[in-house]
DNA sequence: ACTGAAATCGCTAAAAC
DNA sequence: GTTTTAGCGATTTCAGT
């Protein structure tokens, strides 16, 4: 699928505004409300737009830890990947998972509500991980920057 | 302001579909249209819920890189902080950062077509972050999870 | 104070061109 | 890609619990 310059237009302002009306979108790219739909529709038919979805401030919900985790496993056997990605991916509490090259292989991103919340986490989700060899947790202190949306053209 | 059970159950729908219509996650939480609405509109007005945003399959738009890169800077002062934190806001190609505890002083998560586009991020966005003392990025070989909902009550 | 029901208004979505 | 139109959902108002 090919991407001209309206779709990306689309893409940019649907990527900062999910709720927006489709009339207003039209209106924005210069299009009709049916041609602007169709256009939507079509990319996300093919997956371009995964979907929708509304962000929530994690500080109010009382999330106030962020931590990082590089995890290295026993092995690099096929089955030994799969069986961890498979864990990683039934487990709610792990917010990113990266496969990595360089030291660690692993690299997990998880939030918590403060440090109990977090040994919970450990002991029920990270300790329960197949295959670890090693982790090594991070923490952050204050997020500074969290985006969704992709550069796709004119941007700082 | 104090979430009941239907709060967090609307905040959890919400998250995972943000276009729902309102009609239908009435149903779901079963409230009236009405009652749903003025809840939802209340939880956005409070913050809780930031904003809607479609979210885009990066590697159908060609961004096939993920990149990590922890920072030391050259001092610790306000103004050093600051003024780092600024320019990092102002970059569209940073989709994360976090000040951490431990080693690195931030930590920095992006996205690249390329190791060209890499290094064209690099030299327009990264080296000219002020204050940097040292960089070390690594490369992400495949995205295992990708997830922005907070777990918010009954979870795997 | 918060919910539910009803009426209006505006948007979506499909058809015809 | 545009215009038109029917139908449905969102939003507001008002009354009930």
């Amino acid at each position: 699928m090919t991407l001209d310059r309206i779709d990306r237009k689309i893409l940019d302002i649907l990527q900062r505004d999910g709720r927006i009306a489709n009339a207003d979108l039209a209106d924005k790219v210069g299009l009709s409300a049916s041609a602007c739909l169709r256009r939507v529709r079509t990319l996300e038919e093919a997956g371009i737009i995964e979907r929708y979805v509304a962000l929530l401030d994690q500080r109010k919900l009382g999330r106030l830890m962020d931590v990082f985790v590089e995890i290295s496993l026993t092995g690099q056997s096929q089955e030994t990947l799969e069986n961890f990605e498979r864990a990683v991916a039934r487990s709610s509490e792990i917010m990113e998972c990266f496969l990595m090259a360089g030291d660690a292989d692993y690299i997990l991103h998880l939030t918590a509500e403060d440090p109990l919340d977090f040994e919970r986490i450990h002991r029920d989700h990270l300790a329960r991980l197949p295959g670890v060899l090693r982790m090594k947790s991070s923490f952050a202190i204050r997020p500074i920057v969290r985006r969704t949306a992709i550069p796709l053209d004119g941007g700082g």
